[in-house]
DNA sequence: GTAAATGTTCGGGC
DNA sequence: AGCCCGAACATTTA
């Protein structure tokens, strides 16, 4: 549906350009594939500054639904973290004594390091605390979650289907594959599933499928080699240089790039200046140029 | 006061 | 069985 809120305070400049490109930098914090950068004042060479040495938790929050915060606590206190690993919108921390914690973001949670007398703050879920320093994991919404196993191998839901995206086992063999299981699904709700595409979201399908010159809606059974191609490239191109941006320090993608216009009511094609189309797409709202994507 | 927002899951209807 | 859609989740922002 045509967003035709008529209503902006402020009376119409409409302006959001700073909350447009926060949103996306939380988002793709933990997309970052490396997160050693992050890591590495963490882990330190003297060994008991690795030790999580206390918790803080709302243990009712919605984040922590299905795990047994009880067993969290009792378990967590006292290992020390060996690693931390990123997959699409998801980290996994894996501790010594053979515990694992799982964070997936969900649309606003965030993860960040802070000085070891840190206070939380309202919507700060989980606080690992070490000797030195404190992992912060914060969620106004709650559509994030929490997960905590204890075993010797990876917990199962750590498994995915897919490829990091900028991996080279990410390619258009995998691809095509996937593309075929989903023929009837437009091409947007295909680079949505995260089994096929992990960490793509909402702005970054967008942004694919305007660089890649195709239509969101376009079933995935209508596109041409030449199309998935594009499909292929733009999205290896689009995930790296997000995380040579967003995901290294938070700072912003190219002025030229299809996310700075989206969500403005009178957002414009960066190409051609035209009036960028919105509807929705795959359950999500949707912004595409009429001009270059058909 | 209202609508929409970075995501995913679940249930119902076809 | 499989697919599509809408609702739900909890909170902030415009």
């Amino acid at each position: 549906m045509p967003r035709k809120s008529a209503k902006v305070p402020g009376g119409g400049s409409g302006r959001s350009a700073g909350d447009v490109i926060l949103a996306p930098k939380a988002q793709y914090f933990l997309t970052s594939s490396s997160p050693q950068d992050g890591s590495s004042d963490w882990r330190t060479r003297d060994c008991s500054i690795h030790q999580i040495v206390d918790l803080g938790l709302h243990a009712r929050n919605r984040v922590f639904r299905g795990s047994d915060v009880g067993k969290l606590r009792q378990r967590l206190i006292g290992e020390k973290l060996l690693s931390s690993h990123a997959r699409g919108k998801r980290m996994l921390f894996k501790f010594s004594g053979g515990v694992w914690l799982g964070i997936h973001l969900g649309m606003t949670g965030k993860i960040r390091v802070e000085s070891a007398d840190y206070r939380p703050g309202k919507h700060d879920h989980l606080v690992l605390l070490q000797r030195e320093r404190a992992l912060v994991f914060t969620d106004s919404r709650q559509f994030g979650q929490v997960r905590f196993y204890h075993g010797s191998d990876e917990p199962d839901w750590w498994k995915s289907g897919a490829p990091e995206i900028i991996s080279r086992e990410f390619d258009r063999k995998f691809v095509d594959q996937f593309l075929d299981r989903h023929l009837k699904a437009p091409i947007k709700a295909a680079l949505l599933i995260q089994n096929g595409f992990p960490g793509i979201g909402n702005w970054m399908a967008d942004e694919i499928l305007w660089r890649a010159k195709v239509l969101p809606s376009k079933r995935t059974t209508k596109l041409s080699a030449r199309e998935c191609t594009a499909i292929f490239r733009v999205t290896k191109f689009v995930v790296r240089r997000s995380l040579e941006t967003l995901g290294k320090d938070f700072s912003d993608p190219p002025r030229n790039w299809l996310i700075h216009q989206k969500w403005k009511r009178d957002g414009v094609c960066p190409i051609h200046r035209t009036p960028l189309r919105h509807a929705t797409v795959a359950g999500r709202t949707t912004a595409w140029c009429p001009r270059c994507q058909r």
